[in-house]
DNA sequence: CATGAATGAGCTTTCATTCAT
DNA sequence: AATGAATGAAAGCTCATTCAT
């Protein structure tokens, strides 16, 4: 993330060499086997630095503390999430609104459920952190990739841009994070992801058609 | 809720006495405070007992263990919840659906904004927790009522309203939580609140104008 | 046992009443009970009153404390088994020496193996409990009994029949723990068994042929 | 003992420096010192690390739980204790069968009795563990070691060896078990570990001489 | 530098015992 | 007398973190 992260909560040291970074690789993999394998209050430190093979005192040499690993993790992930969604904005200048949405969903859509237990491993990390500065970032960074997408629609954007890409982001985000919560047969998880598309379409449209709201 | 939680998370007695019932809403009500003031992971039994006004041997009285106790406080705070939903969708039999979607939104909102720090702490209590099956039962139990409701709809309530209904739960539930994690400013939260309820009913009507999808 | 308990270990009150006799008895097989089913450190006050139908608060009527119960169940116990004893001897007064054995040994066995999982609850019972005062006693009383049924034998004791008489006690006693302790075949130990009764015998005609030992 | 201990009571692990060795020393010989001192029920992890002068934390690194302590205790005592049986037995070969009674009486004694409140405690802290395994290993141990002794036996060893031997056994620890229960005077004791090996000579010398039983 | 043994505060949970009802 | 809710000391055990080797 772009977001500096609070001082208490950097990592001990910018890994220089290959074998560092290597081993930090390591240990955030292991972080998420073991949220995964064993749950959020199961992560230990002694754990995770088991899993990646290297010794509880070394994983301290690279965070000083566990919240700090925890806020590497998120942080890496949301990074990468953020990429993503980036790239498909930038792929999408100047379609149609309608298919920037598909794509926007689409995109967010497959990230999440790729390795759907990570999600949730990630999901239920957060807790344990004070993550709010770091979504807050991503929000920003997501918020002006799709809001500069939007603004180059074919078919225009209606008044009231900001509000309206805000938004879509916030119905899109959070009926994802809906939909895992609760765990629907896969057919109608499906539907309902369709019907999304279908809904945020429906109010852009709306949008457009009554600039003046 | 009405699903009968799992064995291990049973309560162990239902409280027949006066006092006994004083005790556990102490122990509720501490839980969230303890919740508030120090965090999930600072939530331990001693504390809530403390904050009480009880001894510890009491709390164990009346939960098996530390997540009984969550279990109960989740499955009481969506019980009440989904009262007070039904109660909105009684209320809004015949009248029209776009209507009953700002009823809805402004329920919801209204009930999760009332006491905005107890929110975010189920929120995160939630994590600490199997609650799967607590959230599946409250969203079948909603999702019967707002299918009620919008089936009685006077602008009638176009095609395929199962999946309509539970879309709309999904997407408005998801958002508003979605807003609970950022912390926006209070004005530009109040305006996406808005923009929902346009939403929202942009999709009905899209769904409704277009009956074989 | 006639060895007057110490008097923190004596029951509360002697009941008078047919009732309290009743309910004693309840709260010793509930003991029991428990002890079988719940294994020495599983043994709550709370559940053994549980299980016999009373109050925790009845139980303290009858035992000022859980050691009480114990030892009283461990006298009782003893009690009876002495009793047992007993009556065997009367009934050998006078028979062949050899036959005695058979008889006591036979006796001892019985009573240890009619209800082996109660033998095995009390011999764990004890270890919570500073019974040595009622061993001995209950020893000297079956010391008492054995020793005049020997010296009634009609082929004569020998010399030195105390002592002959202590070791068999130590002897049979001891050995019978011994094989409780390990769990052989039942065709062995019935083997083991039937030795240790040659072996007495062989022990007896030695010290009887060579008095001066 | 050679018998691998079931997996939930197996150490967590071996110690490979040295002041390890020197903690885990620490720890078994502080568990015998709080069982003399307090009694089986008050022996408590704490206080074991307490007198051992190490943490809490220590002791959970060699042993995953209370009872995996005292399982290894036992198993060491067990084992070093089948060890001096074995040498002696050793050393017996082809003597006489009386002498090696007494030897081994005698041998078992010593061990038993060079620091009697050790085995006193021994005895206790064993019924809170599910031995019964350690106890059979232990056993059968001994039993080789005893009937290849008496197997070599200058004036022959009769028929069924292999009962004779048992039983002995049985009878032998036995009843040095049963005087342990009882505080005899030292010098009654004394003469009951004598006549201990008289009755286990004319046993063995009325079996010898009855070959077929 | 990496290691992993050691630390000990702090957590969850139990249970003998009391005492207001 | 009988009840059982309440108590709270004390137990077993964990785990983030340090630091001697």
């Amino acid at each position: 993330m772009d977001a500096t992260p609070p001082r208490h909560l950097s990592p001990r040291k910018s890994p220089r060499q290959q074998r560092a970074l290597v081993t930090l690789d390591a240990i955030f993999e292991s972080t998420i086997q073991v949220l995964l394998a064993d749950g959020p209050h199961r992560l230990t430190t002694t754990r995770v630095a088991e899993r990646a093979g290297v010794s509880v005192g070394s994983l301290y040499q690279y965070f000083p503390h566990k919240q700090a690993l925890l806020y590497a993790l998120n942080e890496r992930y949301l990074d990468r999430l953020a990429e993503r969604i980036e790239t498909v904005c930038e792929e999408q200048q100047g379609a149609a609104a309608a298919e920037m949405i598909e794509a926007l969903v689409s995109a967010y859509w497959r990230a999440k459920t790729e390795r759907r237990e990570v999600t949730r491993a990630l999901y239920r990390s957060a807790v344990e952190l004070d993550n709010e500065a770091l979504l807050e970032a991503f929000a920003r960074r997501v918020d002006a990739a799709t809001a500069a997408m939007l603004a180059s629609a074919s078919d225009g954007g209606g008044s009231d841009l900001a509000l309206v890409n805000t938004t879509l982001l916030s119905v899109i985000f959070g009926t994802v994070r809906n939909l895992f919560e609760r765990n629907l047969p896969e057919a109608q998880e499906a539907n309902i992801r369709e019907q999304l598309v279908i809904l945020c379409r429906a109010y852009l449209a709306a949008r457009t058609s009554v600039p003046a709201n």
